[in-house]
DNA sequence: TCTGGGGTCCTAGGACCC
DNA sequence: TCTGGGGTCCTAGGACCC
C-alpha cells in the first residue's frame, strides 16, 4: 500500500521513568520506592515519576504538591540532575548509532532508527532479536536503566509499538498488522491527538482509531483544520512516510522562569528580562547562531499567556539588544495584578555566515539620501541598542550594525514607534549617547 | 500553595507587493 | 472607481510533545 514500508523498518525506544531511573539507579536506597523528579517549589510540576509513584497516581506534569498528596511518605522529591540524565542518555544514544546511521533523537529519552539503514534483517524473528538484544545492551551499559522499543513500518507505528508495551516492553509491529493494532486503540494514543483534539473527536462520536477510518477527509480537515485533519486521515490509515531525521536545526532558543510568587515591581521585571535574555544570548553565541525575532512571553497572576514579539532587520545575538527589545515590549503590557512567568526567546535563527549574507540582499530597509560607503572601514563600534542622537531626525537606537553602517530606529524610550533609516557608521550627524532610561516605560505604558 | 521549561508546528488576520 | 487573486512577511495565540 502507498505510504506504508512493505517492511518493519523503524525502531522507537523510549528510555522508561527515565529521570527517576537515573536516581534509583544512583542511590540504592531509592530503589523499589516511589521516586518523583521535577520542581520542588511551591509551583514545582512533576518531569517524572517511578511507577512505584505512578502507582499511587503521581504523572509527568501534575504539580508536585499534588504528587506529594498522593505519595506515602518516604517517596523521595527530588530537583534533577541534568548532567547525570544527559551523559546516560549519550551512552544509550550511541548503542543506537551502532545500529544504524540514521538516528534521530528526540528528547534525552527518546530517539527513531532507521534499521533499514543499517541494514539489518527486518524478518519479524530477527527484529524482535535485535530488539531484545539492543534492551538488554542497555540495561547493562547504563548500570539498570531499561526501555521499551517498538518497531514498525513507520515512526508513527514503532512510537505506538512502544508505548503498547511499556515499561521494559518490546512490541514488533508486522508490515500488514498495522490497521489490526492501531483501530481498537482510543484517538488518544495517536501522536498529535491532545485534550483538545480528543475533545472536539469524542464529540461527534470519534473514539477510535477505527471511528477515525471511517470518517471523510473533509469531515476532519472541518472539524480539525488542513493539517491536523489530513494528517488524522492518513494516520488511521497508517499512512505515514516521515523519515528519520538525524539533525534538526534548532529554530528558535528561548529561556522562561516562574516566580514562587507574582511579581509586580517593575524594576525587578526588568532585572528579570535581563538575566533571561543573558541566558538566551549566551546559548545563541554558544551555538554561533542569532536570530531576527524577539519575543517575550508574559503570564500574568491568573495564568492567562500572551506574547509580544518583534522582528528586527538583522539577526542579533548579543544581550544587550535582546534585553532591550523585550524590555520595550514588555512596555506595552497590563501589568496589573502581577506576573507569574516571564520568559525570553529569540526566533528566526541563522548561522553567522548566512546572517550576513541575509543582512546583504534582505535587508528591508531603503538607504537614504547620504549613501553609506560600504568600502569605508568600520571606524566606531556601534551595537544594537545603542542610544544616538542625529542632526536632523533627533533621538534614536541602533537597531542593526553591519557591513559599514548602522540601522537606527528613531523611537526612543519616551517617544512612539519612528520611522528607521540606514547610515554609513562614519555619519557625522549620528552621535551616540547615553544607554536609555527604561524606567520610561511607566510613561510609555500610561500614554497607551 | 493547582498548572515547569524547552521546544515544534499550525492558523488566522493584516500589511504589502505584483 | 471598484474589484481580485496569490504570495510573503509579521504578529499573536493555541495545540501538542517530552
Amino acid at each position: 500500500m502507498q505510504g506504508m514500508r512493505s517492511e518493519a523498518g523503524v525502531l522507537h525506544l523510549d528510555l522508561d521513568a527515565f529521570f527517576a531511573a537515573v536516581e534509583q539507579r544512583d542511590k540504592p536506597s531509592l530503589r523499589g520506592k516511589p521516586v518523583v523528579v521535577g520542581g520542588t517549589g511551591g509551583r514545582g510540576v512533576v518531569s517524572t515519576a517511578s511507577y512505584e509513584a505512578r502507582a499511587y497516581g503521581a504523572r509527568s506534569a501534575m504539580s508536585t504538591a499534588e504528587a506529594r498528596r498522593r505519595c506515602p511518605p518516604g517517596t523521595a522529591f527530588l530537583g534533577g540532575r541534568f548532567a547525570a540524565y544527559s551523559v546516560t542518555s549519550r551512552v544509550v544514544m550511541d548503542l543506537l548509532r551502532e545500529l544504524s546511521p540514521l538516528v534521530e533523537q528526540v528528547s534525552v529519552d527518546e530517539a527513531y532508527v532507521d534499521l533499514a539503514a543499517g541494514g539489518h534483517d527486518l524478518s519479524v524473528e530477527g527484529l524482535t532479536a535485535l530488539g531484545r538484544d539492543l534492551k538488554v545492551r542497555i540495561h547493562a551499559a547504563t548500570g539498570g536503566v531499561r526501555g521499551s522499543v517498538g518497531i514498525g513500518s513507520s515512526k508513527t507505528m514503532a512510537k505506538i509499538g512502544s508505548e503498547l508495551d511499556k515499561p521494559d516492553g518490546l512490541l514488533v509491529v508486522p508490515a500488514g498488522a498495522e490497521l489490526d493494532v492501531l483501530h481498537p486503540l482510543p484517538v488518544r494514543s495517536l501522536p498529535g491527538v491532545g485534550p483538545a483534539t480528543g475533545d472536539r473527536l469524542s464529540a461527534v462520536g470519534v473514539r477510535t482509531v477505527g471511528d477515525l477510518h471511517e470518517r471523510s477527509l473533509t469531515d476532519l480537515v472541518a472539524l480539525v483544520g488542513q493539517a491536523h485533519g489530513s494528517g488524522l486521515f492518513r494516520l488511521a490509515r497508517a499512512l505515514d512516510e516521515r523519515p528519520v531525521v538525524p539533525e534538526r536545526e534548532a529554530k528558535s532558543v528561548s529561556a522562561e522562569r516562574t516566580y514562587a510568587t507574582d511579581l509586580t515591581d517593575l524594576g525587578r521585571l526588568q532585572n528579570e528580562i535581563r538575566w533571561l535574555a543573558d541566558r538566551v544570548v549566551a546559548r545563541l553565541q554558544k551555538e554561533g547562531t542569532a536570530g531576527r525575532t524577539v519575543t517575550l512571553k508574559f503570564r500574568r497572576y491568573d495564568f492567562t499567556t500572551l506574547t509580544r514579539s518583534q522582528t528586527l532587520p538583522q539577526p542579533v545575538d548579543d544581550a544587550r539588544t535582546v534585553t532591550e527589545v523585550a524590555t520595550r515590549l514588555l512596555g506595552g503590557i497590563d501589568r496589573t495584578g502581577g506576573v507569574r512567568l516571564l520568559g525570553v526567546g529569540v526566533s528566526g535563527l541563522a548561522t553567522y555566515v548566512q546572517g550576513d549574507l541575509f543582512a546583504e540582499d534582505a535587508a528591508p530597509l531603503v538607504l537614504e539620501d547620504e549613501e553609506p560607503d560600504v568600502a569605508e572601514p568600520e571606524s566606531r563600534t556601534w551595537y544594537p541598542g545603542q542610544d544616538v542622537a542625529h542632526a536632523d531626525m533627533g533621538a534614536g537606537w541602533v537597531w542593526g550594525s553591519g557591513l559599514g553602517r548602522v540601522t537606527v530606529r528613531f523611537e526612543g524610550p519616551r517617544t512612539p514607534p519612528g520611522p528607521v533609516r540606514t547610515y554609513a557608521v562614519d555619519d557625522p550627524s549620528l552621535v551616540p549617547a547615553e544607554p536609555p532610561d527604561w524606567r520610561g516605560t511607566e510613561d510609555q505604558k500610561s500614554r497607551s
